[in-house]
Parts: C-alpha cells; sequence; structure tokens
DNA sequence: CGGCATCCGAAGTGATACTG
DNA sequence: CAGTATCACTTCGGATGCCG
C-alpha cells in the first residue's frame, strides 16, 4: 500500500499525517481538487446527479456559463470517466450526458462538502470580515 | 434549512439534486473547493494536521512551494479561520502555524477525498488514457 | 527568519463569430 | 442543436530582489 491515512479530530494530539503517499506525490488528490474546485464542474455534475441532460438542457440548468466552458467542462469530465457522452444522429444532433457510476460515486463527496461548507459558512465568512477589518490595506482576498 | 442534500447511490434512479440552496447558490462549497483546488493549500494542511509549524518548516515540507505561494496560501487560510498564526517578537523572528479547531475538521474531508483519489486514481488514469488515444488531436487535458 | 514588491509567463474564463 | 475557433481579460504561479 502506498497511501495512508489517518483520522484526525483534537487538535494538537496529531502526529501522523492525513494524506501521504511514497515519494510525497499526492495519489492525485489534487488533480481531483482542482477540477472539481474550477467554476463550473461540480454545478454540472450537481446537474447530471439529478439524470440524463442534453447539452442546452445542461447550459439552462447552470445559469451563466458558457457554452466554451460548457463544452471544457463536460469533455474533461468525460475524459476522466465520471461522464458519459452518448451522440444520437439525428436532425438536428441530440448528445445526452449522463453520470457514470464513478461519477456518481463523487457525489458523495460533493455532498460531504456541501455539508461541511453549510456547517461552517457562517464561521468562515465571520473570520473573513474580523480579518479584513484588522488588516484593511491587504491584498489577500 | 436553506440547503438540502439527498444521497445518491443509484445511477439513472435520482431525481432531486445532490446540493443545492434556495436561489441556485452553491453555499459557499466552490469557494471552498476553489480553495481546496489550488496547488498548495491541500499539501499546507496536510503538513500542519501532523503539529505546528513554522514559516520555514512548512517551506521545506512541501517542495517545491515558492516564498511567496506559500505566503498567499498560509494567509488565504488564516483568512479563513483554518489556521492560527503566531508571531513570536524574538530576534530572528519566528512564526508558527497551526490548524484551527476548524481547519482540523477539514482534515476530515480531505481524508475522504483522498480515500476517493486513491480508490479510483487507476480508473481515471485509464479513462484519461483511452480517451486520449481516441481524441488525438484534442486540446483538452 | 519571515516576509513584501515587482515582473513575467501560464492557465482559466468570457464574448463573439462561425459551422455541420 | 451542439459544437469549434479566435481573441481579450483575469487570475494563478514562479523568479528575483529587497527589507526589518
Amino acid at each position: 500500500m502506498s497511501v495512508g491515512h489517518t483520522a484526525v479530530t483534537t487538535p494538537a494530539e496529531e502526529t501522523r499525517p492525513v494524506v501521504w503517499c511514497e515519494e510525497g506525490v499526492d495519489c492525485g488528490i489534487r488533480d481531483l481538487l482542482h477540477r472539481l474546485g474550477d467554476r463550473w464542474t461540480v454545478l454540472v455534475v450537481v446537474e447530471l446527479a439529478q439524470g440524463v441532460r442534453r447539452f442546452r438542457e445542461l447550459q439552462r440548468a447552470v445559469p451563466g456559463i458558457s457554452q466554451r466552458m460548457l463544452t471544457l467542462t463536460v469533455r474533461r469530465l468525460e475524459r476522466d470517466g465520471l461522464v458519459s457522452r452518448t451522440v444520437h444522429p439525428t436532425i438536428p444532433p441530440q448528445v445526452e450526458y449522463e453520470l457514470t457510476p464513478l461519477g456518481h460515486s463523487l457525489t458523495h463527496l460533493v455532498r460531504a462538502m456541501a455539508d461541511w461548507s453549510y456547517d461552517h459558512h457562517d464561521a468562515i465568512v465571520d473570520s473573513r470580515q474580523s480579518w479584513d477589518a484588522a488588516n484593511p490595506e491587504s491584498e489577500i482576498r
């Protein structure tokens, strides 16, 4: 086994890493987070978690996304095996997107992130406010 | 309650969203993911999960990070209330970083992401390989 | 030691126009 | 409908130099 985990519950008592790999690699976790962390992926995955969607349906369901970014987002998800793309050679063309089982297994994590975000959203907003008040000149945002 | 969740386990049977908020807002989940998805935050959090670290200790523990990016990363974590920063006015100066309880609570999620990444890393790599083989001209990477 | 200021290239994103 | 192509703008990240 080249990866290890240790649950961390209490501050200042932990000595072993939460995540590590043999040569300090991240075993793809940052790849995943970098993908989920972009502007649209999570919103598209959440919409697809509800069922099969056509291209325009997705675009209408994710307000503000451009055609270009929707294309890029679903392409990358397809490349990673999280989304399947089915082309029906009709006129007009019809393309259906659907989460794969792998993609569906990720919705659990997305939900866990949403839970955490929701639970601690106020705390983070408060922390940012007081930090900004204490550092009015800072460019960090 | 303005946020709702529905577990999704089986494909093509889900009709309710995994994550939603009243006006289609993401309740901070993309904020969080965008932060965790950057190049260094997770690595810094993982290192700090092991205990208190000084600035240079952190930099040595996270190979490849520049002074600038380490500063930005810990500043943003501090602003969000995930990391505390303690300055000892000694000569030379000594600054200690430590996860707050809020930050520690996030290590659970990081571990869940790492678990998922580890479990499905091979599947994703394989999927990317065959996609790249099937789309040799594509710029998507 | 622990930063900050500056410059530069790379990547992400948006708007627009065009196509099978 | 479902894209592709191009351009412009913004953000991210690395390198370097300076400072208390």
